[in-house]
DNA sequence: ATGAAAGCGCTAACAC
DNA sequence: GTGTTAGCGCTTTCAT
């Protein structure tokens, strides 16, 4: 049975009785509320040093005040992008003094809400949401509730929502342009998974680069991925044997690129001369494959570090008005695209 | 000011007006402790589901009771070492109903014994340490208070220390044996955190396979490095303006391993050629690595996986004897180890 | 088998 | 400015 584990730890009462005032007293000067006698605040300030007094975030939390911590959903934890953006998510807290309470789903929708529910109702001052799969399903709850939360890479189809996403459409339109100046126009397009709306805007953008200049959208030239490298490797192997494949691959992030270049090699073709690739994310790896990923870059640091500022800010300040933001993408040229072969590719 | 969050959660007493029963009964059948009534408790599980309840972890746990949260303090999430390790303790704390409470100290000693007092005496039901700096100066409050914890990647000096951990001189001494049975007999030796056992171990490996074949330690041969990509790519530039360069080298970590090839590009030199190399881990990245890094594995994701479950087990039967577990390591070949040229190199 | 009541450590009115 | 008091939601004796 599991042994009282706060047993012999420093309460505030302890330190109260130690420093001769009451234990509300040292909860104002723990918590820096109303005014403290100077003197008195010394003493409570030496009697806590002294007998290393550490707050119970869960004592706090239950009787209403803050825990300072906030809970992060995530799908899984092994990619450079979620890497990236943890990273930011984690420097904004540290130097606010919040803590994180991390959620893996892996990928199990059911998992989704029901950790929602729970660290809404537990310990969490406010949630951060990564790319969540089918939010609207059980984000009302918290909306109800004016719980603070906030979905990253997600564009909402909910008003109330806060978000902070980048510009897909427009990095998915940009990414295919770029293939399309270099005369390619059979392009295959490798999606994420359809239920998440940046691998669905990301598709749109791509339609929308085709449509703009003129060029006709091929359903066989879409392959549905999920934004995994294997997916990267399936996508390549069936692109090459449909009856006319593309010459120019637009991945939707880079891991599922980095798939491609991994099949390429494999199946003895040449990037870029023999097939253009481009990918989404810029992710450190992007920069060491070899050849390096040419691709689209998304602020995955910045996008976790604004996303976590918001959620404070809105944890601060539940009355002010916040709204959604939108970042931008920025092309990187490296060397997996080329101007197309006049020799149509094998 | 912050809003009672709990204001519209459903609690135990909402549950058991609703069922008509009290609400330590309600208690009784959330935990499954001693007997119920079998009508009364479906009566109860079903006003439970039909209002939605969620039990508070931290009311929960300031009961007495368990969170089913387990805290993990860690340096930093961006390598793959990381990713790996945490993939580990992540699937063990999944299939267990455990929550995780992420602490990341980006190489600040005094954060470390921070966080963990404060982790301990909060809502965690035990502790895990990835990569510890110095702990002894801080665990000595939660051995005293007999509070649960394991330390990965870790050899501990102190007796009531649980750890988890590779048989880093051991494969350290494999690895640099590798080398020399290729003829190498000038092997530059790249260390991690001088601060950490395993780095320290891996250097006494190091030294251990020279010794046995009677090869003489040459200290100006080691380079003082940090676990980090850049480091390796110094470590190069180091070694290569020494009186008599090394032919090989053995890098800590896989990471050090990729910037000593990066920075191998960079100096026009062609491995495994001109230079043989080495690493330690056998992350994701070594086999996508370009020439493929030869390495020593150590099994990451177990090491991860085991320390939880030790820990799961520690929790759940606090007066077994526990032990501390040594992984094996093993030698991965693959395009970084050649043999020695004889025309020595530049 | 179930209910009543105490208390975990803390915050936040409310008094004085 | 400081003390008193009432909970926060739950587990756990102790009764019945």
């Amino acid at each position: 049975m599991a042994r009282r584990k706060s047993s012999s730890a420093v309460t505030i009462i302890d330190v109260a009785r130690e420093a001769g005032v009451s234990y509300s007293t040292v909860s104002r000067v723990v918590n820096n509320k109303s005014y403290v006698n100077a003197e008195t605040r010394a003493k409570v300030l030496q009697a806590m040093t002294r007998m290393g007094y550490q707050a119970n975030l869960q004592a706090r939390s239950l009787a209403g005040g803050r825990s300072n911590v906030i809970g992060l959903l995530v799908v899984d934890l092994a990619t450079q992008y979620m890497s990236e953006i943890m990273h930011g998510i984690d420097d904004v807290l540290a130097s606010n003094q919040y803590e994180l309470m991390l959620y893996t789903t892996h990928r199990r929708k059911t998992k989704e809400s029901a950790y929602v529910n729970m660290m809404a109702q537990s310990i969490a001052d406010g949630l951060l949401i990564l790319l969540p799969r089918d939010p609207d399903a059980y984000l009302e709850s918290l909306r109800d509730r004016d719980f603070p939360y906030v979905l990253i890479d997600h564009r909402s189809l909910n008003e109330s929502d806060l978000s902070v996403f980048s510009a897909n459409q427009d990095g998915a339109h940009t990414a295919t342009t770029h293939l399309i100046d270099l005369g390619h126009t059979r392009i295959g397009m490798i999606t994420g998974w359809m239920d998440m709306t940046s691998a669905k805007d990301r598709l749109a953008g791509y339609k929308s680069a085709l449509a703009d200049r003129g060029l006709p959208f091929d359903p066989s030239l879409v392959f549905e991925g999920d934004f995994t490298q294997s997916s990267g490797s399936q996508a390549l192997s069936y692109f090459l044997q449909i009856q006319n494949p593309p010459t120019a691959i637009f991945a939707s992030n880079d891991l599922a690129a980095a798939g491609v270049l991994e099949a390429v090699r494999y199946h003895g073709l040449l990037v870029p001369d023999d097939l253009s690739v481009i990918g989404f994310d810029d992710i450190p790896l992007a920069a060491t494959l070899n050849p390096a990923l040419t691709t689209m870059r998304q602020p995955l640091h910045e996008m976790g570090s604004i996303a976590t500022q918001l959620l404070l800010n809105r944890i601060d300040e539940p009355d002010e008005r916040y709204s959604s933001i939108v970042l931008p993408t920025e092309l990187i040229l490296r060397e997996t695209t080329a101007q197309i072969k006049e020799e149509a590719r094998a």
